[in-house]
Parts: structure tokens; C-alpha cells; sequence
DNA sequence: GATGAATGAGCGTTCATTCAT
DNA sequence: CATGAATGAACGCTCATTCAT
């Protein structure tokens, strides 16, 4: 940190890198979204207004774009996950991370591609907010199971399951109705109770087992 | 049927295109269920044993093609639904129902991606088949509200919006753990079952909602 | 061979491809010849009339067709070997192959450098033409031995590589003074006369030699 | 020289610019001599340690650059060749010399490429290192010729071509065996000797027609 | 003067679609 | 009718060159 005057007028040598990146990064951001990870990178360049070649200095492959788009969508969701942790009722916050979660994977077809991807969760960088988002779902649901709102058996990656299958399947009838998100989410929630009769069966495969699949599958 | 004269060595012309039309959806189906919707029309040819060009007579766009395996699947599924309504217990047919499009959608890459894109819903021929669907779900649903295993404001779009988010959601998992797919589908039941203390809300959108979004889409 | 009539003007029904597939010889030949193997594939596209698909639909990479091409000059230059080999005068037979190999190279950039380059030299339609070019160059040296006009340590790979010395280096000054390769050509032969105050050393590495680096070089 | 005054802190600006250039030739060198011409300029300004707008700064073009590093090669073998102007024996003296352009140029990939090539033999700057060189190889060949080592019809552009053509030819063995440009250099040295049964023919263009030819072409 | 970020034409390659055979 | 060769726009990516800082 360059410890110059404070003016925030100052915009730092390299504010025009910075700007591009955050530029690119935004419509990037907003192509996904759009349109899909399918979109061209001219397209990305032009609705930012760089050449594709500004793309390519910071972002190697396309692959390294949707990466870090995708980590700053996760970041989010990590961000909405401890806004949960803070709320008093346990139940409430469990709500309002799936909540926020669905909200921001909704708007975004670009991230729920990524996010069903098996790919795009093994990134170095995306690996770390993975694991941190984890432990903060595990506070969530222990909490939850405290309060008598979650069943016993239930495990992070469930959340993360919840949350990809309803925001997926909402998706089709989302613009026809905004917000039946909630109506899949009451769902889903209302199956995590406790519940006599039924067991959840079998056990989600731990994070490292379905890698362990992933990288057996690359290495053909 | 075109009673031409008897020759044996006259094999009917219209029998070889019968056979042609049915290899080629054979191997499209096989080909979108092992590698997904992106494989090339070559590909598909090839293991058809056809050329390219026979495709294209049959299907003038590769989204047809999709568009007709896509409605092979639904038949199927259509069929499983009709053997769930044929069971005695309402609970067991409903599960049945679900648990047999869970089992076709999981090992067909082409048909989830298929049924989670919205266009594929609105082909003409699939229209009818969506139709008997959600009738035959509309029944399900009524015999399950009955025997008290299904909350009153179900409706039948919600049973083809949760099989698709099982799906999609559970495939990722699927690899490390083969099975996962049940205790999501558990939860979705649970979650669908009467509870006092929360209502589903919104209300689904109806078929007809939906489709005037995408038209009015296309039209832009 | 189908044995219709033998009626020249029958073009057999796959002429369309076949004229192509010459066509794009023909053009990549030129275009290699003229502008050196650094050409773009569309300018050879649009030297054959074709599109730049048609070329890809025969060889999967550039590097196929510059081998195809490569494999057609190797067959002429074969060619021009087993002429020599039917010359009476085993010093003519000698010079004979080797001005033909000579004008072969030297209107032809493109076949210079892929003479030059290592990785040609290995695929397989070439490895069979390299060998029995060896195998005659080997027969040639053999009566040009016994005639007196070569020493005894010459080897087959000595043609070779003075081939691609004389044409390499005359071809800069060719185009000033057309058939100055001659007189390289001269000093080459006279050089390789039997000579009692010099030994030639060290000994030519064999092509198995050769193969050896090079595949331990990719392996890196 | 600008004598500024003397401070010791000033280094000079200027001593910073030479020392710069001083580092991007030898970086280009360096890249050059070990990936060929095909290097890209920001590897080679990566090798330098500096920018390359500093690299343009001074070669407006990539050409100019490898022109430089070629004129700095250049330099080195008019100094070899200087060298052997200074040996007493006139063969020795003309082996010698051709012993060291080849030793230069076979560890120089990009000096081959650019040697091979005839645009870089007319930068201006070149130009004048090459008749110098030209110079000492036409008394080089006389003190020979009066020994009776060579022929009377050889020129100084013959040396050049040779030395060319056997490190082009060589350079594809060199990496099986080590030092086999020896024997070439043999051959080539064998067949340039005095010898009554055979003429060199045509005579070799001189430099300026050479160049009347490039430069025609230039034109269209 | 030095920097390296930005540019964009160009590359090799793919593939849905058309159409001559 | 069936075929598969031909097409060419579009893709991801590279790199010599320019220019704002």
C-alpha cells in the first residue's frame, strides 16, 4: 500500500489495469450471466470495451475467466453465508443464506453452469472459498439441528446440493414467475426437518471422494 | 400402410427409411446420453451407420434431432408414470414414478441437459406428450393428497420440477457415491408431505404462463 | 480398380472429391513452393478454390498436408533416383539423381524446409519412402564406388544432406544467377571423389541415430 | 562523448540506455541461438529484464532487431576470419576461419535462419561487415589459391555459401553427432581444390546482382 | 526514457448445414 | 432417397506493434 495522500481522486499508476480487469470481470460477469458460459470471448471484449487480447494477457484461457468470475460469485455467497451465521434464530439464517444464494445464482445462468460443472470447483483459489463456504454451512446446520430445525443426518454439501438443484430447476419457470424460487426452497427446507419415518440414504460422498472420481476420469 | 406388391426382394423403400430414422435416433440417444448435446451430427451419423446428410433430410436442424430424442425419453417417462398410477399404495406409485425418471434422466446426460433448457419443452410433439404427463401427475398427486402423503397446494409441475433438480443437482455426486440421487429424492418427498407451519408460496407458474414469457422472448 | 469400360471421359463417381484432394495438393504445393511453409490454410483454400474445411476434412492438422505434400515430392525425388539407377555410367547415374533432387528443391521453399526440419521425416508414408530412397541412394554410391568416382566412406545419408547443403545455400543466389546450384553441385561431387590426404570424419550418424534424439527431444 | 559533469550519482542516462540495449542484444542472442527466430519479443524482453516498449524503442521492428543481433554475429566472424587471415599456412588459415563461422552458426539457430535468409543480409548496417568479410575471405582464397589449395574459379561469396550450406545440411545430424559438420566441411574443403577434369559452373552472381533481384521483387 | 497494458489482425481448427453426385 | 464432400462463419488463442502512463 502505497502510503501516498489519502484523496480519492488518486487513482494509483496501474489504475488503468485495475479499471480493465474490473471491466472485464463485469461483463464477463454479465455475458455469463445473459447468455451462458457458451458466449464468445469477442463478445466479453466488446461489452467491455477492450481488445480480445486484453483478455487473454490476464485470463490465459476462457476457462481462467469463468474461474475467477466464479470466485467472485462465490465470494458473495460466502459473504451471504456469514450475514446468516449472524442472525439470531438458527432457522433464519439457514433461510437467508439459501436465500441469498438463489438470488444470486438466479440472475446468473453463467453461474449455475459453473457451478454444476465438476470442473470449476477444483481451481486452486475456488478450492479455498469452497472449504470456507463448507465450514460456515456446518455452523449453520449445526445450529439448525440444535434448534430442532435441521434432521440429524444432514451435511454441508447437502446445502450446497439444495441450493444448485432448486436454483437449476427454478430457473425454467423463474421468468414466468419471479420469485417460485421460494416455493422450491419451502420444499426443501421443509424436507431437511426432522423427520420419524424416513432416513436420508445413502451418505453424500465426501468433497474428496468426488474428486477422487474427478481426477481418475481426467487422467483417461 | 402402403400395400405395394409382395416381391421378397422388394424390401419395401419405406421399411429402409423406417430402419434409418430408428438407427439414427438409437445412436443419437446413445451418443447425447454418453457425451451430452454437444457431440457433433458426424458422430451420431457415424455410429447410425448413416450419413450426415440422412440425418438432415429427417431433422432439418440438430435441435429437431434433440428436440425427437428428447420425446423418446418423455414416452418413457410418460409410461413410468402410467405404471405408478397403476400401483395400489399412492405413496409407493408416486415414488415409483419419480424414482424411474430419476433412474432415465441419470444415466442421459442429452436428456437433462435437454429437459432443463426450456425450448425443448415447447416442440410441438413434445406439447402433447408434457401434457399426458402432467395429467397423469394431476392424478398421482390427487391419489397422494388423499392418502395424506402430499400437502394440498402441490401441482403437477412441481413433480417435473423436482425430478429435474434431483437430477441435476445429484449428478454431479453421482460418480463418487452411485445412489446419492435417493436421499435428495427423500428430502423433496419429505419436503412435499402436509406440514402445519409453512405454506407453498408462491404459486407455480401454469404451462400457459410460461410459454407466453418465451414467446414473448423470441420475439425480441 | 473398377473395371468398367476404360472410356477416358468415365471420371468415376467420387471424381468431384478426387479433383479436389489434387487440387489442394496442387495449391498447398505451390503456395509452399512461393511463400515457404509459413502460409496460412486459407491462403491455400483460396488458391485450390475450396474452403478452408475441405482442406481440414482430409488433414486433420497443417502439418498433415505439409507431410502429404512433403510425401509427393519424396515421390518424385524417388522417381528421379531409379532413373539414375538405370543410367549406364554410374558417375552420370550420380549426377543425374542428384540435379533432379536438386531442381525438385530448388523451386520449392516449402519442400526446403520441411527437408530441413526433423519432425517430416517421421511420418510413416515418409519413413517407407525415406528408406527406399536410401536404399537406391545406397546402390548408386555403390556403382559410383566401384567406377572410381566417390570414396569408399561415403554413405547413402551423405547424398541426402549434401542435397539439402547445395540447395539450402544456392537458393539464396539462385534467384540472381538461375543454376548456380551447378556449381555447387561440382565442388560436392568433386569433394566427394576418393582423395588420399583426407579422411572423411566422423562417421554420418545413421537414421536410427537421428530417430533416437529426436524422440528423446519430444519426450521432454 | 558528452562530458557532463562529473557528479558520481549521475550515472549518466545514457550509460543506463547502453547498458539496456547491451542487455536486450544479448538476451536476443541468447533466445535467438536457442528457439530461433520465432522467439516472441516478450520472452526475449523477459530474458532482458526490461520492457518491451524498450525494445521497440530502439528496433522499431522485430526485424531490426534480429538484424542487430545478425550484425553482431557478423562481427564475430570477421574477426574469426581475421584470425585466419593471420595464420601463416593459407590452408590452415582458410579451415580455420571456415571452422569458426560453422562452429558460430551451429550453435546459433536463429543465425542460421537468418544467414539462410536473404532480407537480412541488406540492412545497411550489414551491408558494410559484409564486404569486409568479403574483403578478407578474397585474400583468404588467394594466399590459398597461390598454395594451390583452391581452384582459380572460386570467389569470396563461395566461402560464404559453403560455410551456409554446411551448417544447414549439418545441423539435422548435429544433434545425433556431435561434429559431423567436419566431415561436410571436409567434402566441401576436398572439392574445392584444383582439378582438372571439372569447371565450376555457372560463375556465382555477385553481391549486387544479387540485390538488383531483391530488389525488383521488393518492388512488386 | 522506460514500461507493460492494450490492441486486433491473423492463426489453426471445428461443425451445423447444404447440395452435387 | 442416401450420401458424405464442401462450406464458411465462428471459435479460442497468439503476438508484433502502439501508446498512455
Amino acid at each position: 500500500m502505497p502510503t501516498t495522500r489519502d484523496h480519492p481522486k488518486e487513482k494509483t499508476l496501474r489504475a488503468d489495469a485495475q479499471r480493465n480487469l474490473e471491466l472485464v470481470l463485469k461483463a464477463a460477469g454479465e455475458a455469463f450471466a445473459e447468455q451462458g458460459l457458451e458466449v464468445g470471448v469477442a463478445d466479453i471484449a466488446r461489452r467491455a470495451g477492450v481488445g480480445t487480447g486484453t483478455i487473454f494477457r490476464r485470463f490465459p484461457t476462457k476457462d481462467d475467466l469463468i474461474a475467477a468470475v466464479f470466485e467472485r460469485r462465490l465470494e458473495e455467497i460466502v459473504g451471504a453465508a456469514r450475514e446468516g451465521l449472524e442472525m439470531e434464530d438458527a432457522e433464519q439464517g439457514l433461510r437467508h443464506f439459501l436465500e441469498s444464494m438463489l438470488r444470486l445464482q438466479l440472475c446468473d445462468r453463467g453461474c449455475m453452469e459453473a457451478a454444476s460443472g465438476a470442473d470449476y470447483w477444483q481451481a486452486p483459489p475456488i478450492v479455498r472459498l469452497r472449504n470456507e463456504l463448507l465450514a460456515i454451512c456446518e455452523r449453520l446446520l449445526e445450529r439448525a439441528k440444535r434448534a430442532g430445525a435441521v434432521r440429524e443426518e444432514a451435511v454441508p454439501q447437502d446445502l450446497v446440493v439444495i441450493v444448485n438443484a432448486v436454483a437449476h430447476a427454478a430457473s425454467l419457470a423463474e421468468a414466468a414467475a419471479p420469485g417460485v424460487w421460494r416455493r422450491y426452497l419451502t420444499i426443501a427446507l421443509d424436507g431437511l426437518r426432522p423427520r420419524s419415518g424416513t432416513r436420508l440414504e445413502p451418505d453424500a460422498p465426501t468433497i474428496e471422494q468426488i474428486e477422487a472420481v474427478k481426477q481418475r476420469r481426467a487422467r483417461r
